[in-house]
DNA sequence: CTAGGGTTAG
């Protein structure tokens, strides 16, 4: 037998890959119990050939990686003896999809030739659809099916399901919902229910998902899962959290979508310790969750936190050598928390790299005002086959905008579709006109914007705004301040913005009207606050004007005593930084109590002399703790970081890294 | 089969 078998085989004039196949074919024909008895007739001999020639394609589609490879399987195999094998054909369409193949293309024409295609077969084309589109072609898919009188299996209505979620359209979600019941009576199938909470979320019906989820008899993780994601994309995490504690057995995606839903909801402190809760409760951790924990850390700026989740990653065996999500977010959560150098290290060492990486880097250089590492890494990036994408030129174009090297930001900005075939995006035009109007360019950059090619949004005038700041410029600012009130009228940012120019200018009037705007559309001025690490890791926080700190008395004695030894220095305090109408007192007296001056002395009182101080800050630093911490790194040689919500600043012995040029 | 994810921005 196993002789008549392998005569055939090798008639077959199989590709390499099927000769793989070969070798094992004996362990086949045990999976599928092939042994032959004496007196097997010859249907059933056939029967049990047939079997094993399908279980063989099986095998061979399931090592196709390209359309290369498939095609050569369905012309040498397919066409001659199973081009009827509903079982041959879901998987030839199944692998496509999984390569990507077009569907519409080669997979289609193949099903096409098959005169009876079973519910699997059609199911299969249906999902084909709605993972790689057109999605409206599942439905389209499916109507054929009914009317050719199939009955739609449970994966069918799954399917379909997915592509309501793409095409956005909940009223079709509704009716194939209605039918789910009466044609499939899957109302119990719990994989159904669990796509179709996950249409309604997607369609953004968050409370249609939750009835199904009330009413479903049993529910497992995914079901929750679902819901608990939409909450958090909602940013309600108390919903989410309500439902997470809910939930009986939490597997690893679950404690993911509530880590990822802190950092994405600008609560990293949530983020870690929910982390470290899922460390506790001895849960797996792999690149996904890292990913969330790392962007948590990468929001606080906490070292030594970013060290522990190193090693976390390390033990589970996801080191960024071999892993490139994971080293992309390292390169990231470094370069975020100050450390620029331990960033380039992990990109050194990555030995498979990404738009991502790259980007990442770019990035990194860009925030700490390193024009030139940008520069290089992005041509070195063009030596490999690495395409840049439109990240890739925010990062290079703010690198140019944060050291004012407008002529090569100009010449990159005009290039980059031509030459990379990225078009010029709104951020990219926001990120020019930050360029341009920084570097005092401003009738350029107010040129710029209204000959953009597509609509500007909040960013580009915002741009502008700030550049009418640095130039004192209100007449401008009226302009851009108009459009940004109608786009953002609830951001806050530019109303403060405006009035700020408004005071730099002297105009009080007019900084009362904005001051009143603020009030009668019930804004809310978000205080300044500045995070320091102390000695042991743990976070402070400090808040402008706030002085609940149990080191308040301390740190305000020390403050004056620095301020002091930075007056015989020179120091003057800069009062036009304090926009409000007040006395010189007054305005003195509110400068010493800017976050990032607490957070300074807090961090020169209770950390070692060696060691550098890294503070993050929530909005832009002023101009005079500028100089009071640029003064403080000369008079105690200490190295002090901050970051602000616009970059890095690394003061070093009275000098700044970004050459007051911010 | 169905659930979690990446770089940016004024």
């Amino acid at each position: 037998m196993v002789r008549v078998l392998s005569r055939h085989l090798i008639k077959l004039n199989l590709s390499n890959l099927s000769r793989h196949y070969h070798s094992n074919h004996l362990q086949l024909q045990q999976q599928h119990n092939l042994s032959l008895p004496g007196s097997l007739s010859l249907f059933e001999y056939q029967r049990q050939q047939l079997q094993l020639l399908e279980a063989q394609l099986i095998y061979v589609l399931d090592r196709c990686n390209n359309l290369a490879q498939l095609k050569q399987t369905h012309a040498q195999l397919l066409r001659k003896y199973l081009d009827q094998s509903s079982f041959v054909l879901t998987k030839f369409i199944r692998v496509s999809t999984k390569l990507n193949v077009s569907i519409g293309l080669y997979p289609r024409l193949v099903f096409d030739q098959v005169r009876y295609p079973n519910p699997f077969l059609w199911t299969a084309l249906i999902r084909g659809y709605s993972i790689l589109g057109p999605f409206d072609e599942s439905v389209v898919v499916y109507n054929c099916m009914r009317r050719g009188g199939i009955r739609p299996m449970s994966f069918t209505f799954s399917a379909l399901f997915k592509a309501c979620s793409g095409l956005f359209n909940v009223g079709l979600g509704r009716q194939l919902h209605a039918q789910v019941v009466w044609i499939g009576g899957y109302h119990d199938d719990l994989y159904v229910s669990n796509t179709l909470i996950d249409m309604y979320v997607k369609c953004g019906f968050l409370e249609c998902g939750r009835r199904v989820f009330d009413e479903m008899g049993e529910r497992d993780a995914i079901s929750w899962t679902s819901l608990i994601v939409a909450y958090t994309k909602s940013r309600d995490m108390e919903a989410a959290a309500e439902l997470f504690d809910g939930l009986p057995d939490k597997d690893m995606v679950a404690w993911t979508a509530m880590v990822t839903g802190y950092a994405q909801n600008a609560k990293p402190k949530e983020a870690l310790k929910l982390f470290e809760s899922m460390q506790d409760a001895g849960v797996n951790t792999d690149e996904v969750t890292l990913v969330g924990v790392m962007s948590a850390c990468a929001q606080l700026g906490a070292g030594k936190y970013a060290r522990w989740i190193r090693d976390v990653a390390e033990k589970a065996g996801l080191s960024p050598a071999r892993n490139v999500v994971v080293g992309s977010a390292l390169i990231d959560m470094y370069s975020k928390c100050g450390s620029l150098e331990e960033a380039y290290r992990v990109f050194q060492m990555m030995e498979v790299r990404n738009v991502y990486s790259y980007s990442a880097m770019i990035v990194g250089f860009a925030m700490h005002g390193r024009v030139n590492e940008a520069m290089s890494l992005f041509y070195e990036m063009g030596q490999t086959d690495i395409k840049p994408n439109k990240v890739t030129f925010i990062g290079v174009l703010t690198a140019c905008s944060h050291t004012g090297i407008v002529q090569q930001g100009r010449q990159i900005f005009s290039n980059m579709d031509k030459d990379y075939g990225v078009a010029p995006s709104a951020d990219h035009y926001a990120c020019m006109v930050d360029l341009l109007g920084r570097a005092g360019h401003l009738e350029e950059a107010y040129e710029l914007v209204k000959t953009m090619s597509v609509e500007p949004h909040g960013g580009v005038w915002g741009a502008l705004l700030g550049a009418c700041r640095i130039y004192k410029n209100p007449e401008m600012a009226e302009v851009a301040a108009k459009h940004l009130f109608e786009l953002d009228p609830n951001d806050i940012g530019n109303y403060v913005l405006l009035s700020n120019i408004y005071a730099l200018a002297g105009k009080w009037d007019d900084v009362s009207r904005i001051r009143k705007l603020i009030r009668t559309r019930g804004l809310k001025k978000n205080p300044g606050c500045s995070l320091v690490e102390a000695k042991d890791g743990v976070i402070h926080e400090f808040f402008a004007g706030d002085m609940t700190h149990p080191k308040s008395k301390e740190i305000k004695e020390a403050l004056e005593e620095l301020l002091q030894t930075l007056r015989l220095e020179g120091y003057k305090p800069i009062l036009s930084s304090v926009v409000h109408n007040l006395s010189d007192e007054e305005k003195e007296r509110l400068l010493k109590t800017h976050s990032e001056k607490l957070a300074l002395v807090f961090g020169l009182l209770t950390t070692s002399p060696g060691s550098v101080i890294t503070i993050v800050k929530n909005l832009r630093i002023c101009e005079d703790c500028h100089i009071v911490i640029c003064g403080a790194s000369k008079v105690t040689g200490r190295e002090i970081v901050v970051r602000d919500n616009m970059r890095f600043h690394h003061f070093h012995d009275g000098v700044c890294s970004c050459g007051d040029f911010w």
